[in-house]
Formats: C-alpha cells, structure tokens, sequence
DNA sequence: TGATATAGACAACCAAGTTGTCTAATCTGG
DNA sequence: CCAGATTAGACAACTTGGTTGTCTATATCA
C-alpha cells in the first residue's frame, strides 16, 4: 500500500501530542526546519516549502501564536518581518527528532538494520528525482496541470 | 525525507490527469477500490476508509458528478443508496493501476528489484502494524488525542 | 406497538492550501 | 534624484477534504 510516510508522521504527531506539544502538526515541523535551515521570513520559507507566501505566512502566525517563532521587522529591510525559533520552538524540534528517532529505531527492531537501511535508500532515490523540480506550488491539492 | 509516498501518489496524480482523467485525487481511487472490495454505501464507506460517513458522502457525490460511480436506493432497505461502480469507474481504476506499475517499473529500473521487494516490506511492516487500529476517525487531521 | 438504532442529508465549522487585490518599502535606471 | 518596477506581507474570498451536530426516514427488536 502507500501510506507508509503518513503513517509515520502520523504516530509522531501523536507521540508529539502526548509529550506536551498538543497542537502541532506535521507542517509546522517542517516549516521550522526550513526556517532553521535559513528561510528569514514568510517569502522565504513559501519558496523553501513550495507553497505561496500567504501559506506560508499564515503556518507562521499560527506557529507565533503557540509561541515557536517569534517575528520581529527587519531593521535592514523593513518590508521583512524577520523570523526567530524561540526555546520552545528549539526543544519542539528536538523532541520531535528525538520521537521520530525512536519509531525508526523501533522499525528497525521489527525489520533489521539492513532491511531499513535499504527502504530509506529506496525512498530517497523516490524523491530525489523529483526533488529538482519542487517548484510549482500546488503539487498536491490544486494543480495537477502536469506542466505541459 | 519523508514525502515518499506522497511523491509516489502525487506522480500517479498527475499522469493520469495526463491520461484522460484529470479531476481524480488519491482519494477517489482510494474510495473506488473500497468500494470494489465490499463496501456498498456511504455508511460502510466510512467505515471502511476510517472516515465519517458525512465525508464518505460527499466523496461519493463528487464521484457520482464525475461518473464514476451511481447510486440507486437499495430495495431491500429503502434507507440505503447501494454503491455501482460505473464503465468509466472501472477503466478509471485499471488505468490508475497500470499507471502505478509503470511507476513502480521505473523505480525498479532506478534500485533494483531486490531493494524495492525489501522497501516494501519495510513499508508493509509499518502500515500493517497499524494496520490493527484503523479505527478512530480523524488521524490526520482533527484528532490529536492520542486515546489515553 | 413503541423504543431504539441505522442510513443518509444538511448546515456550520476547521485546516491548509489557492488566487487576486492592495499597501508599504526597497531597488533600479534614466 | 525621482519615477517605475519589484518585493514583502496583509486581507479577503474560495476550494478540498475532513469534522461535529442536528434531523428525517426507515428498520429492527422486545
């Protein structure tokens, strides 16, 4: 079947949940990744996640409002509402890696070392491939233009 | 990463735009093949995809617009609306089938078809662990709650 | 027969996206 | 140096797939 990385993200979220971060949900890891990765402000972070900016803006308010970033206006440029992980934001992140750790080391108990090894091989040549075209916004809901 | 299968079905998504069915998302693959295998109305629907029978309706409605699938009340209990895969519905689904093995074909050219066997039974492990408690609506998105 | 359960419809809502429009700030080029 | 273009971000309206909660019609059970 083809549930496999959703499930996963799936039961983390839950481990996350019981942990003490009831709210939050795979995306906003992910934008924190990319914001700790680099991505400064709400433009930024939509292209680095391949989604447009009001998304992108609106992950981060919500994200403001649980309190894991904080914005303040970029002295420099203040069009740009610059973007900061707060502690919280920080230890989210490392619990979250910390779970994820885990359920893979609990897969890797159920299936070997090698076995697993393999699948993430697998996996990464999946989208590796397309990690090069991670353009076009709306590749899972809106689009399906399939750019001709 | 973790977008596998997401990529996996995003791909399918958008060839069979390609191929004559442009408006189909997994979803409706998904509610297809349930209903295929057993399920012949909205109620069992939801039961069988873990989602409320109000969104196992309106999947079926947008289904029944697209004509895929029709409805007729069941005569036996006149409170049903049995489920009939339609001519479209079943090319539809044998065309999503072919496309996932040509999919599946080239990320066996790409690995190897060892590594993909041994991929997908890692998968196979993880769903299927949780494969027992399908139950509970709303693991993706509402729920959270981990039922302690 | 009457209480209870089930099927499905309808309405209101949420979350995460999308467009499209708008203002404010910065950059660029004549 | 200033006008025009570009960029950042906000706001509003809409879409999809899901959720409750309420309601009617039909079945079923005691």
């Amino acid at each position: 079947m083809l549930a496999g990385f959703r499930t996963l993200a799936d039961r983390a979220t839950v481990e996350l949940g019981r942990r003490g971060y009831p709210d939050v949900r795979p995306v906003h890891d992910f934008a924190l990744h990319a914001i700790r990765s680099g991505a400064q402000n709400a433009s930024e972070l939509g292209r680095a996640t391949s989604v447009t900016k009001q998304a992108a803006a609106r992950t981060i308010s919500t994200l403001e409002q649980r309190g894991y970033v904080s914005r303040q206006v970029d002295p420099a440029d203040r069009r740009k509402m610059r973007l900061m992980i707060t502690e919280r934001g920080h230890s989210l992140m490392s619990e979250g890696e910390a779970v994820f750790e885990e359920l893979r080391n609990q897969l890797e108990l159920d299936v070997g070392a090698e076995a697993l090894e393999q699948a993430e091989a697998v996996l990464r040549t999946l989208v590796g491939e397309n990690a090069v075209r991670l353009d076009s916004p709306g590749w899972s809901t809106g689009g399906l233009d399939g750019d001709e």
